[in-house]
RNA sequence: GGCGGUAUAGCCAAGUGGUAAGGCAGAGGUCUGCAAAACCUUCAUCACCGGUUCAAAUCCGGUUACCGCCUCCA
């Protein structure tokens, strides 16, 4: 049983999907007018790894992320970069791909662009005026925010509230000639030569908010099981959202509200508008992608996470910790015995483990008791390692345990394992080394080691023989 | 001002009534020709004040500090 806390009763729940061992899923994507950065990334990662987990456990995932492609930001960027707005969003969507992927993130199931959909959102638009909850003026369309009753209920915010903090953009709204500075815009006229599109209303494209509420129905139905975005999509995105789609359908738009904390640097909000992020286009050039994804996965997915290098390399050496005992196991593996007196109970022991990891991910994701749990697991193994006899059939059920778990976390083990290194030069001067060692000419030995340093080879000598692997740049 | 979140060792982070998991870093040790890896040992009384209780990091009251949202933002 899978709990989740919901930001909309702001309580843990138990999970049960519309339709059984199925889960819809919708979570906000990027508007592309730039790289993603650290904190994009984060949001990307931790829904995958939910994905990931809801798939692990048996469920059929629908997951669906958008692409925003239509946005000012886009309009401006394009002037910039003197390209069109569309070839903008090309570029970045495509940047997006290359870095998610490095990040192992599972592709979505849809990955709708706005621009494919504007049919379907002057569709949305018109119904929500047949139905008095928008209006228009000027080739402008507005949401009648006060009609909607349930306003705030996502967010915690009342429309008095807000009033008052609405009131220093009164003057402003009046410009824009909306009925009422609550409103928001689902079509804004085109002004100039930007991007448009022609509508019952003019010439025009669509706001932030309704795009999410068309692609997320079209998709995913009426009612979704989850959505999901960044914890600062709350309000007023997500709030919006509700109050678009259930005015227009008529029944409740999303069962479970999930929303990740920030990446915060110098314990500061990372952010595009304060200027201070971190490209993983960049990033992944210093670190291994690998790294950054277990980093991520380090902190309850609600938690704010800081990122300094010292956070970066503790993620670092711990993920190489599990690294080197799986591709231990696996070096071993070879060498074992089929079976052993004790494998019952070692096997045992791993089930155990395996156990307590899905009982904390099944408590609201909790990845970080989770990796807990693997460190234990790793444990188990590197003592197991010590032995002098070893089962294959104790190896090869931790080493499947461990890849799945891991994969979880979008950590891919059997890369780690590198046969392609040894080629029949290496092998001869590693034949070498051993015999070098074995008559304790032990210069000539690790001139040897030095030399396949060079070539980026690392040797290790253990109890069980000689470990390799790709050194690192 | 309104809403929400956090405060546990140098760092990351568990733990919701019974005398503080785990990891990184540090110290000592075992193994080893050396190196690496691994294993073992070691390292905190939980922001502050007051209260409840046989017993509180955990419950109640208060204080302080930090962060986010309320405007585009993962």
């Amino acid at each position: 049983m899978i709990e989740l806390y919901n930001t909309l009763s702001n309580q843990k729940e138990r999970f049960e999907p519309l339709q059984e061992n199925k889960v819809s899923m919708y979570v906000c994507g990027p508007t592309v007018y730039n790289y993603i950065h650290i904190g994009n990334a984060r949001s990307t990662v931790a829904f995958d790894t939910i994905r990931r987990y809801f798939e692990y456990r048996g469920y059929e995932v629908n997951y669906v992320s958008n692409f925003t492609d239509v946005d000012d930001k886009i309009i401006k960027a394009a002037e910039e970069l003197k390209l069109t707005a569309p070839e903008v969003a090309d570029r970045f969507i495509e940047a997006y791909y290359e870095d998610t992927e490095a990040l192992h993130v599972k592709r979505a199931t849809h990955a709708p662009r706005v621009m494919d959909n504007i049919q379907e959102i002057i569709q949305f638009i018109e119904v929500l005026i047949e139905k008095g909850f928008a209006y228009q003026t000027d080739g402008d369309v507005y949401y009648r925010t006060r009609k909607f009753e349930g306003y705030g209920k996502l967010s915690g915010i009342s429309v008095d509230d807000l009033e008052l903090g609405a009131s220093n953009r009164l003057e402003e709204s009046e410009n824009m000639k909306k009925e009422d500075p609550l409103d928001f815009a689902l079509w804004k006229s085109a002004k100039g030569e930007e991007i448009s599109w022609t509508s019952p209303w003019g010439e025009g494209r669509p706001g932030w908010h309704i795009e999410c509420s068309v692609m997320a129905t079209k998709y995913l139905g009426n009612t979704i099981d989850i959505h999901a975005g960044g914890q600062d999509l709350t309000f007023p995105h997500h709030e919006n959202e509700i109050a678009q789609s259930e005015a227009k359908t008529g029944e409740p738009f999303a069962k479970y509200w999930l929303h990740n904390g920030f990446v915060t640097m110098n314990e500061e909000k990372m952010s595009k508008s304060l200027g201070n992020f971190v490209l993983v286009h960049d990033l992944k050039k210093i670190h291994d992608p690998q790294v950054l994804r277990f980093f991520l996965s380090t902190v309850h997915y609600r938690h704010p996470i800081n990122y300094t290098d010292e956070t970066i390399h503790e993620a670092k050496s711990n993920l190489t910790r599990i690294q080197t005992a799986y591709a231990n196991a696996s070096h071993r593996i070879e060498q074992a015995e089929e079976s052993l007196e004790d494998d019952t109970s070692q096997i045992q022991k791993w089930k155990d483990l395996v156990q307590q990891f899905e009982k904390h991910m099944d408590d609201d994701f909790q990845a970080q008791n989770g990796i807990t749990d693997v460190y234990e697991m790793i444990r188990n193994l590197n003592v197991y390692l010590e032995q002098k006899q070893v089962s294959k059939k104790v190896l090869a059920f931790a080493m499947k345990h461990l890849e799945e778990v891991l994969a979880i976390f979008g950590i891919q083990l059997d890369l780690v394992i590198d046969t392609e290194l040894l080629d029949k030069e290496v092998e001869e001067l590693i034949e070498e080394r051993n015999q070098s060692r074995k008559d304790r000419n032990f210069a000539r030995a690790d001139e040897i080691r030095d030399l396949l340093q060079e070539k980026g080879i690392l040797l290790e000598d253990t109890p069980q023989g000689i470990r390799w692997k790709r050194k690192e740049s």
